[in-house]
DNA sequence: AAAACCTGTGCAAACGATTGCAGAGCATAT
DNA sequence: ATATGCTCTGCAATCGTTTGCACAGGTTTT
C-alpha cells in the first residue's frame, strides 16, 4: 500500500512555518489560532501537495479512531443486513468506517470480536447480538465503551438501544387475527433470552387479552433460534399435539418459513386451511408462497438511528443513554384469511 | 473507550529490561534474539499484566494495519452478503478486521470509499463492484494496492479475481433447457459492462450453438441493472414483442424474480406456460413461487477464496496475480419443465 | 510610560511501538 | 595471549500527529 507521502512537516517546510502551525491551520477547531493569510497559504499548499493526514499518527496521539465496530449474528440473514446498511449510511457520512464481525450466535466469538474491537480502539460499538442478560454487555458498560444495542436490548435499561415496538407489534397481529374471526391461535416463540423473542411473545399474550381470547399453554411452542429449521420443528410439534387452532403466529419471518415447510409436507394450505403471520417483513417475504403477512420492522432505520445515537455519545461522552422504539407496521398479504 | 493501559515500557520496567527487548521477546519473528529465560519472564509478565499492543503505534511504525476493505454494491443483496461472510470468516481467523462499504452502484461512492480505505492504510482491498473497464481498478493496480476482485473481473487479466465459471454456467443452463425440449429460449441479460452480465450472456450464445439452436436477436433483452424492476421491464418488453418462445433465462435471480412478477400480471404460469431459470441460487430462491431452478454460485467460497488470495498477496507482495474460477452447479426446481 | 493583556507562532514532548547500530560479554580460532 | 566472531541487550531515532508551554510583538489599560 503506497503511503500518503506528504506530511505536516513537508507542508511546513513548503510554507516556511512550524509543523504545529500547519496542524492548527488544518484543524477546523484550531484554525482560528492562525493568521488568515498564513492559514490560506497552508491549506493551499496542503491540497496542492495532496496532503492526507496519517490516521495512525492521529489516533496514536488522540486515541480516536473514527471507526466503529458492528456485531451481528449473521451477515447473510436478511433481518440483519439492512441494519448494517443503515449504520453504514450514516456513519459514512460522518467520516467513520465500520468494521463488521459475524458471530454466528456463538458467545465466545462475540467476546473475541468485542475484544478485538477494543484492542483496535474503535470509538464505539453497535451490537445486534445482545441477550437479555448479557455479561459481555455489562462489561462493555462498566468499561465505558460507548455502545448501542440494535434490534435487541438487555434487561438493564441504562444502555442505549433502538428496537421496534415488539409488544405492541405482537398485540396488533393478534387483533388482526381476531378481527378475521380467529379464536384459537397458536404461537411459535423465539428464544426467550433475546428481547425480541421475549417481548414478541409478551405481545401475543397481551393481544390475547385485548381480544378476549384465553391463553392456552398447549398452543405455544418455543424455538431455540430464529431459524427456519427450528420453526419447522416447532410447527411439527404443534401439529402433532392434536390441538385445534386456525392460525399460527411466528416470532419472526424465518420461523414462519419453517412453518410453511411443515404445513406443506402435511398437505395443509397456508392462508386457507390455516393462517400464518410472521414478523420483520424481511426481504422477499412478499415472494413466498403464499406471500407472508407480517409485521414490518424498519430495520434500515433502526440501524441508522443506532448509528446516530452512537455518534452523539461518542462526540459527547456525557450524553445519557437513550432507548428508542420504532413503530412497526402490519403488512397484509395472502398468508392470513378467515378461519377455515 | 478505555485505553489499554499497559505498554511495552511498563513490562520492561517490571522485568528490568529495555522496552526493545520486550518488543523482541513478544514478537514471534524476533523472539529468537532474546535469552530463553528472559523471554519467559517477559511473556509471563505480559499476560499477567494484560498487555495488549497498541495497534496505532504498531501501524504508525510499520505501515501495516491488519485491516482490509471490502466494497460491495449492496450489503442487503443476498447475492453479496455471503461473499462478505466468506471474507470475514477467513480474515477473522488470521487476525484481520474487515471494513465494509456499501456503494449502491454509484461510481463516485466507490471512489470515495476506496480513497477512504487507502487513507486508512488498509492492507488490501476486495472489490465486488468492478466493471469490465474500471478506471478505479486500474488506479489501484498502478498504485500497487493489493486487491482482489470478487464475483466480477475486469478485462485486464493482470488482476486477481475469483468468480464462478459464468460462461459454462450459462451454457449448462441452455443444455438443460434443450434437453427438456425447448427450441426457442429467450434471454434477459444483465448489464454488459459487468463481467457477470457479459459472460453469462456469452454462455447463452455458446449454449445455443452447442445445442444447435440459432441466435435470434429478438429474443434477448438487456437490463441496466441486476434488479427485480429491470427484470420485470425487460420481461414486459419481451412479452410485448409478440415473439414466440417457451423459456426465459435470466442473468441472475433478481432478474428472474422480475420475470415472475411480469408473468403473473400477464396471467402466465411459470414452469408450465413458460419456463424460467435464474442464476446464483441466492437465499430463498427455493422459496419462490414456483421454486426457481437456477445455477448455484458458491458465493461463500468465492468470498473465502478471495480473502485467501488477498492474504497471500499481502504477506508476500511478489505473489503474482491469480484468477480462480469456481464451478457453479445447476439446481433443478419447479420453474422449468417441458415446453407447453 | 509602565503594566497588563492578547494573539500568533515555535519548541519540544508526548503517544507506543519497531529497528539499525553499537557494544558488552563470552567462546572459539589462531 | 591476542584476535575474531557470535549472541544478546540497550540506546536512540523514527513513524506523523497534537498540544502545553514559553515567548515575541503589539494593544490596551492604568
Amino acid at each position: 500500500m503506497a503511503s500518503s507521502r506528504v506530511t505536516l512537516r513537508d507542508i511546513a517546510e513548503e510554507v516556511g512555518v512550524n509543523p504545529s502551525t500547519v496542524s492548527r491551520a488544518l484543524n477546523p477547531k484550531t484554525r482560528g489560532m492562525v493568521t488568515g493569510e498564513i492559514a490560506r497559504q497552508i491549506t493551499e499548499a496542503a491540497d496542492r501537495m495532496g496532503y492526507r493526514p496519517n490516521p495512525f499518527a492521529y489516533s496514536l496521539r488522540t486515541n480516536r479512531s473514527f471507526t466503529v465496530g458492528v456485531l451481528v449474528p449473521d451477515l447473510t440473514n436478511p433481518a440483519f443486513a439492512p441494519i448494517i446498511k443503515g449504520i453504514d449510511n450514516v456513519l459514512e457520512a460522518s467520516g467513520y468506517s465500520v468494521m463488521v464481525a459475524n458471530t454466528d450466535n456463538v458467545a465466545e466469538r462475540e467476546r473475541r470480536n468485542v475484544d478485538k474491537f477494543r484492542e483496535r480502539h474503535v470509538d464505539g460499538l453497535v451490537i445486534a447480538t445482545a441477550r437479555r442478560h448479557d455479561p459481555l454487555i455489562d462489561e462493555c458498560r462498566t468499561e465505558g465503551t460507548p455502545l448501542v444495542l440494535a434490534v435487541r436490548k438487555t434487561t438493564d435499561s441504562d444502555i442505549s438501544s433502538v428496537v421496534s415496538d415488539e409488544v405492541t407489534g405482537g398485540e396488533t397481529i393478534m387483533s388482526h387475527l381476531a378481527q378475521l374471526g380467529h379464536r384459537r391461535v397458536a404461537y411459535i416463540a423465539g428464544p426467550q433470552e433475546l428481547s425480541t423473542g421475549f417481548e414478541r411473545h409478551q405481545g401475543y399474550v397481551r393481544g390475547l387479552n385485548a381480544n378476549n381470547l384465553e391463553y392456552d399453554a398447549g398452543l405455544v411452542e418455543f424455538c431455540d433460534a430464529f431459524t427456519e429449521e427450528e420453526g419447522r420443528r416447532a410447527a411439527s410439534r404443534l401439529l402433532a399435539s392434536g390441538r385445534d387452532f386456525t392460525a399460527i403466529v411466528a416470532a419472526n419471518d424465518m420461523i414462519a418459513i419453517g412453518i410453511y415447510d411443515e404445513l406443506q409436507t402435511k398437505g395443509l394450505v397456508c392462508g386457507k386451511d390455516i393462517s400464518v403471520v410472521g414478523y420483520d417483513d424481511m426481504l422477499f417475504s412478499s415472494k413466498f408462497d403464499p406471500p407472508l403477512t407480517t409485521m414490518h420492522s424498519p430495520l434500515l432505520d433502526i440501524g441508522a438511528e443506532a448509528a446516530r445515537i452512537l455518534l452523539e455519545r461518542i462526540e459527547d461522552p456525557e450524553t445519557p443513554p437513550r432507548s428508542v422504539k420504532m413503530t412497526p407496521e402490519l403488512i397484509l398479504r395472502k398468508s392470513t384469511g378467515k378461519p377455515a
